[in-house]
DNA sequence: CGGCAATTTGAACATTTTCAATACGGGTGG
DNA sequence: CCACCCGTATTGAAAATGTTCAAATTGCCG
């Protein structure tokens, strides 16, 4: 399975291997691996195992899970995959291998453990940034669905409605326009799904609501 | 301009303060502050120079800049605002307050001196993940302008043109379906902005390209 | 109890998606 | 070296969805 011709020479290169003394005798907790195209990393929703830092070749897409499969993002050589790990209990989206790719793994326990103490600034703020990163909403372009849906979508996010934002500030962060937004409460009011007062959502009916995400 | 009630002891539960062992006579790099509502932070584009921190008190958004003023991401208490500072020259959106909020801020040297030595671990991961962040289209919605505009601004950043992404995957991260793209780029080339082979996207006139994204 | 601003609603309009058909380009095997 | 094939990209026309602009409503606050 490990292909690395040579770990320590591309080690000491590598932005990972420094920062872990390779060169010294230190140990990296990334191990090299080449993919196959368009394997798979992990699944949205899949318990977190492992992290992975790009080393050479093609890019790497984190892709919407479940419904459509248009790319969020493309992570090339340098930058971390999965990280996530570090802060949530499962993967928040999926991964693909976009052609052919190197990158190394390491175990999630592994890569925290490196990481040094939790208290140091570095890593404190690191993970604040994770976990910022995680929750926010996944900007949705019409093509990820209607607006019902993604509304939906939003609105199962149990953080979303702590925030008490003005329907406009809402609409912004699902890219729509507070109108759009508007017709689409009345519609999953309609169906008994939510009850929305001006300044409150409450979802009434989770089921009928997942079935709308869907 | 500083109105701290007491410092220590809120920042004796602060995560930042923590990391920094105010209690233990840590010097922590930032310092609380009021702010007003709708107050400005910075502004997209401008030379990086704070970062701050969410204290208490309601989110903060990070809107678009320039044209439309729809948030981006929310940020609440606990989370950073501005951190780009720390990759970046110039703050990659704007960001404002939202209702009435404590943050504290610190200037970006005095930051980065605190975060520790480049070389640490989570030093480095931190960095590459802001790193990626900066790096992300970011991705709109119809409500961001139409398709022309967003694909003109996509193809004005720089590392766009690097990556070799087939159409498919291309429209995947402009939220856009294929088709939509496609016609896009013909519109584009039809204007003498862009050269597009099958493979490739070449920026003709750089001029005409900004014009048309904005 | 007004008055104001945010929200909702309505109808026309614009854009994007969809579905289906066609063209293109690269690679393969003769 | 060329013809052929297959998957990707392009184009067309109709349908769906979202936006726009304007008007009416609602709820909140003093």
């Amino acid at each position: 399975m490990s292909q690395h011709a040579d770990p320590v020479e591309s080690c000491a290169i590598c932005p990972v291997g420094r920062a872990a003394g390779v060169r010294f005798g230190g140990r990296c907790p990334l191990v090299g691996r080449r993919h196959e195209p368009r394997a798979t990393l992990y699944v949205e929703g899949e318990p977190v195992h492992h992290v992975w830092f790009v080393t050479r070749g093609g890019g790497l897409l984190a892709r919407a899970g479940g419904d459509a499969d248009s790319p969020r993002a493309v992570r090339g050589p340098g930058a971390f995959v999965g990280l996530e790990a570090l802060v949530r209990g499962t993967y928040r989206a999926s991964a693909h291998v976009e052609g052919r790719a190197i990158l190394c793994g390491g175990s999630r326990d592994d890569v925290d453990a490196w990481l040094g103490a939790p208290g140091l600034p570095a890593r404190a703020v690191l993970e604040q940034v994770l976990r910022a990163d995680a929750a926010d909403p996944v900007r949705g372009a019409a093509a990820d669905g209607t607006a019902l849906r993604r509304v939906a979508r939003w609105l199962l996010d149990a953080d979303a409605l702590e925030l008490s934002l003005s329907r406009d500030r809402v609409a912004g962060l699902l890219g729509m326009v507070p109108e759009t937004l508007s017709r689409v409460l009345a519609r999953l009011r309609a169906r008994g799904a939510i009850a929305a007062t001006r300044r409150s959502i409450t979802i009434v009916d989770r089921e009928a609501l997942e079935e709308t995400a869907r």
